[in-house]
DNA sequence: GATTCATTGTCTAGAGCTTGTCAAGCAGGT
DNA sequence: ACCTGCTTGACAAGCTCTAGACAATGAATC
């Protein structure tokens, strides 16, 4: 199938005349002609046209960008391919996860790094976790249970997440009478990210958070608490959802804070645990607003 | 792909009068130009550009910044703002020892955070490592066996130095050309601040680093080395000293890789591993001298 | 302390270059 | 007739070039 000039215009967002001058003065494509002199486009040539005018909306020249083939532009630019659906919203989060799959695929850290850094600026924190961090997770998840990603590329994803995710936190002014909140997981959990998600989340809402890393026995998080003066505790199930010595370390931490001390859990396999733990009173949620209301609830 | 000087300008944040202002009077650059005049920057002075911005930042003049050679600004960039203040008590290592050591036992998160992050930006990364990680280390670890320290307080110790060298490590700028070097540990090795520590010199050594995190199997090391185009690869090996699937994960290593691919070993029980494997041809390194030896016997 | 003096970022003016847009005139399609 | 598309030439904005100038800063000298 091929396209008119017309179509082509449409499909790209630009204008026929700026194809045509584009075409003349810096020869970008050579479309097929109808016998009768039609310029008749392929995908191939939209393609280019597209990377084109990401270049060009990038604030790159088009004298410039022309020399380049497609693949070079398709590198530089470091959309994704859905990306070029969309070609005027350079800032969406769609465009950061796309952005940020590319460079996962390619296993460039750097890029990933980049794309990360510019998402959190540019959406702030609280969007930024909702909207980039949380479906990147997810979409990571999903190709991972799938084999499309191999162990190095889930490696690198977390480790430049976790620098990402701290590097918000760190980032926050903290009163010195905020009240404190100390985050981790319990022992046998080693999944961390859903805890630093937490943790930059509670310093949106103001409070100043210790963060344990994962993997915590009950006896080391409760006297941590005391010891840091916390005034809540939140925790993260991520998995595996049925593992005894979870519920048996929820328990003992729940008698070692006493009946009336703030215990968040959350987290995908929490309701798992929870459901036969409803008498020992912790504050269970689903998701990130949940969570917040947890919070605010708290003296 | 060469850049106009409108782009170069908002990928550095100077002005294109600034720019052209330092190429006039101090001959900073020599830019391709078009057969019209225009000048067309390449990826070598886009990183040029930025290196002589950070100088300046950093309060040194433009003129005398101008004399050095990129990888002299390189070396310079990295040692922070203060590289060249003079040193007093207040800023010495061992003051940021011990106020990190302070703020461990009082599991005061943020302190802790404070401390390094000024002993970084004093001490400059190198001397910073040397003179206040390691030690820091070292001191955690002794504590650590005679149970003077508890688990809260090890891991928010490693949660934070994990930060603050990630930190470190994505400050540098990487010139477009750096040989890439991957950094991780085999399979069976969760302690990953070695290889933290290994990225960060390496990252000092005008290498561009690719950081997997701790404990990747050994096909997963040699299909990321080739896909990321690394030129070397670094492992750490912490703990325990007597694994044999880490000795297996080595040689398959090798295997995979072929006998002159560049495979630098170190970490404390290194040498237990590599007397048994000497004819596989690793680079063995005790500590951070043998290590940027080697880093620089590379091609 | 007041004064030179060099350094440095910014700006202006005038000329030339790039680029998106359009009009005129022609050719073909409906 | 009316529409669409092609080529060529034109034009206005906006960029970039050079050369020169200006004000602020800070070091050196009187």
């Amino acid at each position: 199938m091929k396209y008119t000039i017309r179509t082509v215009a449409s499909m790209t967002g630009l204008s026929q005349y700026t194809i045509r001058a584009w075409e003349r003065r810096h020869h970008i494509l050579s479309p097929d002609r109808t016998e009768t002199n039609r310029r008749l486009y392929g995908e191939e040539d939209v393609f280019r046209l597209k990377l084109l005018k990401q270049m060009v909306d990038a604030g790159h020249s088009i004298g410039q960008s022309s020399k380049l083939t497609n693949d070079e532009l398709f590198r530089l630019g470091s959309l994704g391919p859905d990306a070029l659906a969309f070609p005027n919203d350079r800032n969406s989060p769609e465009q950061f996860i796309n952005a940020s799959i590319a460079s996962v695929v390619r296993l460039d850290e750097e890029a990933l790094r980049d794309s990360l850094v510019r998402g959190a600026a540019f959406l702030g924190a609280g969007p930024f976790i909702e909207n980039v961090i949380l479906p990147l997770l997810s979409h990571v998840e999903s190709r991972w249970v799938e084999k499309s990603i191999s162990i190095a590329q889930e490696h690198m994803v977390t480790a430049v997440l976790r620098t990402n995710l701290e590097q918000l936190r760190s980032s926050f002014l903290t009163s010195p009478n905020a009240r404190r909140l100390l985050v981790t997981t319990p022992k046998g959990q080693m999944h961390e990210l859903g805890a630093l998600i937490v943790s930059v989340i509670a310093g949106l809402e103001s409070w100043q958070v210790t963060y344990l890393g994962p993997n915590l026995p009950a006896d080391e998080i409760s006297h941590a608490a005391t010891k840091s003066g916390a005034s809540a505790v939140a925790l993260s199930l991520v998995y595996p959802a049925d593992d005894p010595d979870i519920s048996a370390e929820l328990i003992l931490l729940r008698q070692n804070l006493g009946e009336d001390f703030p215990i968040i859990v959350g987290g995908r396999v929490a309701p798992a645990y929870l459901a036969s733990l409803q008498h020992l009173d912790f504050l269970a949620c689903q998701d990130l607003n949940e969570f917040r209301t947890a919070l605010e609830g708290i003296k």
